[in-house]
DNA sequence: CGTTTTTGACCCGCGC
DNA sequence: GCGCGGGTCAAAAACG
């Protein structure tokens, strides 16, 4: 089964959303005021990916960092992109989801990525979470396919977590799924490392300037296709 | 018929 | 050393 590729009509909001999620993940890295360490574009220019979709259930829109821990949405401007995101957000204040998810992810995420990879080496994979509002839909359409691979129960949480893995052949990206234990009408969603390749559903892309870092919607589909 | 989901077992790191 | 919590594997079932 798959998910809402083409069940909902992701793609009329879809320019505002893209814009929105790209702005919202610049500050996503820096952690809101400390040094931008870039964690998650900063560091790898390649494959991009946007964990968003279901266009019309994306709400609220809260970036979490594993290092920098809550990155609270950027209400205004965004220096770098070029729309600014007409999201009547912030009524949820980030403190509270991050610092539980962050702390939990990236402890274990850590030693369980370097087990299953066989390098114990303190190899740093970019991860990201998204906090969205969706009411009825758990998996956002990101234009990726995903498989499920399994699903826990999380002991601070009434609500089972879903593990999915790109399912192109070679991508290691991995993707968590879970409802907000404090709010069942957000979704989180953590990314964990880089596609390496594009988008199989060829939805929307985007390239980074080098020089300035920002990000540019090239178009709808891969480029020479 | 190929691919994805389901689900319990298994494994691993961490805290006590 | 042991138990807990969390992440992944893998076999079978389900689905299109």
């Amino acid at each position: 089964m798959h998910m809402a590729l083409s069940s909902r009509s992701s793609f009329a909001a879809a320019d505002v959303l893209l814009p929105a999620a790209m702005a919202y993940r610049q500050p996503c890295s820096g952690g809101g005021g400390g040094p931008a360490t870039s964690s998650y574009f900063g560091s790898r220019p390649a494959a991009p990916f946007f964990p968003f979709g279901t266009a019309a259930q994306l709400d609220v829109f809260e970036c979490l960092s594993d290092e920098g821990g809550a990155v609270p949405a950027p209400p205004a401007a965004v220096p770098g992109a070029f729309a600014t995101p007409p999201p009547p957000l912030p009524l949820m204040p980030a403190e509270r989801v991050v610092p539980d998810a962050a702390a939990g992810y990236s402890s274990h995420a850590r030693s369980a990525a370097a087990a299953a990879a066989g390098e114990g080496p303190p190899r740093r994979t970019d991860r990201i979470a998204f906090r969205v509002r969706s009411d009825d839909e758990e998996v956002l359409d990101d234009g990726y396919k995903w498989r499920k691979y399994g699903k826990k129960s999380v002991k601070n949480s009434p609500n089972p977590r879903n593990y999915y893995r790109c399912s192109t052949e070679g991508c290691s990206v991995k993707k968590r799924v879970e409802r907000d234990k404090d709010d069942q009408r957000y979704v989180v969603t953590m990314y964990e490392g880089v596609h390496n390749h594009v988008s199989p559903g060829t939805i929307y892309y985007a390239t980074q300037d080098a020089a300035s870092g920002r990000f540019f919607v090239a178009g709808m589909h891969q480029p020479g296709h």
